[in-house]
DNA sequence: TTGTAAGCGTTATCAA
DNA sequence: TTGATAACGCTTACAA
């Protein structure tokens, strides 16, 4: 790229170089002559400062890292938006990496930024345990970590996600209050946040004095849409001709849910009449499917906004090792529409 | 960061910085023995080259920006699987910024990334002249720069995106031949990309000699989920209030298409029978929608990786002004589902 | 085969 | 108020 360097404006003004980098940087040693003068040429020759040399020498980059699993969901694309809204007030930017659910590509993820010299690192980890060691240590060596949504990690730090036990636990109350008793709770087979979602879901049935019959807990392989629609489909089969037919469905995921209105549908089975329908989904049309869909929603951009809150904090201080840390369990929000109220 | 740079290793090894340095470049003027140990003694250390010092020195960084307008849908999480699948295997870091549709976001995106010294850059610009001046000159001064998906932009390099007209044209064509004339387009009122959508529909009206009608080209605003809803739904009820009834819908983007769906169901319209549905989008779960939704599909993950290769072109030759530049149109994909096939 | 030294574009310390 | 100069961590002629 050719934009112009400070050694070329002193160059031209016949000033020292560290007089211009003293003037751009508004420095109260300089003039307000040479100031002027420095800041005019710049202007007028579209100087922009490199910021390879200023993060080399300054160790600051105003850039933070953020790795995610994914970016291909609704819930992520918000969460991301709220990072970007946030960093953009307080004059920061963003790398986004994705790490694939993989540990080793997390790794990867991680080793990359720190080298980028991003100042700190906002990351939704694969599992509980992934990297811990590698995270630890970077924290720990001044190196602010700040987790979000996948909020079960055991890195020591600030940790922002969602209460998933109690929108499981109230969107089954729901519909355990709507008349339901036979609940079926579908799950991925392979994501910890499953985990709360799945507990919410029985602790709920207990304390309706419900039994809960594990024949109502499916766990879906993800892997793709063709097969989850397979064994969606299955299971919606085997339950509906069971003995013990189910009433209603908790889905644990956007992909699930969604996914499980249309097997439903293509099986003939009518919602909300033969079967309510409610799940985790941060997806902007619930409304407008068919029937429209019963929500639990996560404040995806306020996890962002208040991830990157955490992150600044750390990054502020000089001494971050004494702020107070704490875990945030934000409310997740239940829309109840036709697909889980009996018409 | 605590990483261990060179010096440090020179040092420990009394060796010099430059022994080190070409060691680890594996370079042949070193004595294996020396580089040997050089290896050992970093490994060891978990050596990492600090990258914004090797930028700096050698004006690559081997990392490219993206720009795209918005994340948050699914034919764009494709692409950027599309441009990561191929980085990776190129060895190419990629950094991701949101347009937003705006091009004072956009300028500002295409200069931060300039400042971090990407080797180039990926845009699918906010419309056909956004920064077209800032675009020219810095390709120009050789700084690459490929465009995608929103090809209609006037900066003369390497374009990759879909044939939209042909898509339409052909989707529009699947529905006369199932019968229907009177057909209805909805298109954004704002984006581009749909002018030639609107024109492949329009160009199969007149080639099957059926006469357009402009009531059948429904323009919505976009702007958020609750709007469109209310504009469809006004739009469907007063067109199918009118006495020249539409027998079958073109939706011209994802979010159109879907929302419709709802909508038609709703207002109890039933697809296909009474309104056949087809439209332009990249949803994973379209055969899960009720019902099954027939889709022209863009092959977002080969525009990505083939956005990527152009690219690559570019930085990989020396002199890369004499590089034949093209542009390419991908065909879409059309799948007819249940949604556009009389039962 | 190894080392010296200059330089990438900045900032920062210390003299002038 | 301004200017040399060193330094950030690395690469690379060029010398030894």
């Amino acid at each position: 790229m050719s934009s112009i360097t400070i050694k070329e404006i002193a160059k031209a003004l016949n000033v020292s170089i560290s007089t211009v980098s003293k003037a751009l940087n508004d420095s109260h040693e300089i003039g307000e002559k040479t100031k002027k003068r420095v800041l005019e040429y710049a202007e007028a020759h579209h100087y922009k400062p490199n910021l390879l040399a200023q993060n080399l020498k300054t160790g600051k980059s105003n850039t933070i890292g953020v790795i995610l699993t994914s970016i291909n969901n609704p819930f992520c694309s918000q969460i991301i938006e709220g990072i970007q809204q946030h960093a953009l007030k307080v004059g920061f930017e963003v790398i986004f990496m994705q790490s694939r659910e993989n540990p080793e590509i997390e790794r990867s993820c991680i080793e990359t930024l720190m080298q980028r010299g991003v100042d700190g690192l906002l990351i939704s980890p694969v599992d509980e345990t992934s990297n811990q060691k590698l995270l630890e240590d970077i924290h720990d060596h001044n190196f602010p970590v700040v987790i979000f949504d996948r909020i079960q990690h055991n890195l020591e730090t600030f940790k922002i996600g969602v209460n998933n036990f109690q929108g499981a636990y109230l969107a089954t109350k729901h519909l355990i209050d709507s008349g339901r008793t036979k609940i079926v709770n579908i799950t991925a087979s392979r994501f910890g946040l499953s985990g709360e979602r799945f507990k919410g879901y029985h602790q709920a049935l207990t304390d309706a004095g419900i039994a809960f019959d594990d024949q109502f807990h499916i766990q879906c392989n993800m892997q793709n849409q063709e097969v989850l629609d397979v064994e969606l489909k299955n299971a919606i089969t085997r339950l509906m001709s069971a003995e013990n037919k189910p009433d209603a469905i908790l889905g644990s995921s956007d992909t699930i849910t969604v996914t499980l209105l249309g097997v439903l549908a293509e099986l003939g089975y009518s919602v909300p009449d033969e079967l309510a329908v409610i799940g985790f989904s941060n997806i902007d049309f619930a409304r407008s499917l068919n029937p429209a869909l019963s929500t639990i929603r996560q404040p995806a951009l306020e996890i962002g906004d208040m991830a990157m809150e955490k992150l600044m904090k750390f990054i502020a201080k000089k001494n971050w090792h004494q702020v107070q840390i704490e875990t945030t369990e934000l409310d997740t929000i239940l829309t109840f529409r036709k697909s889980s109220i009996q018409s």
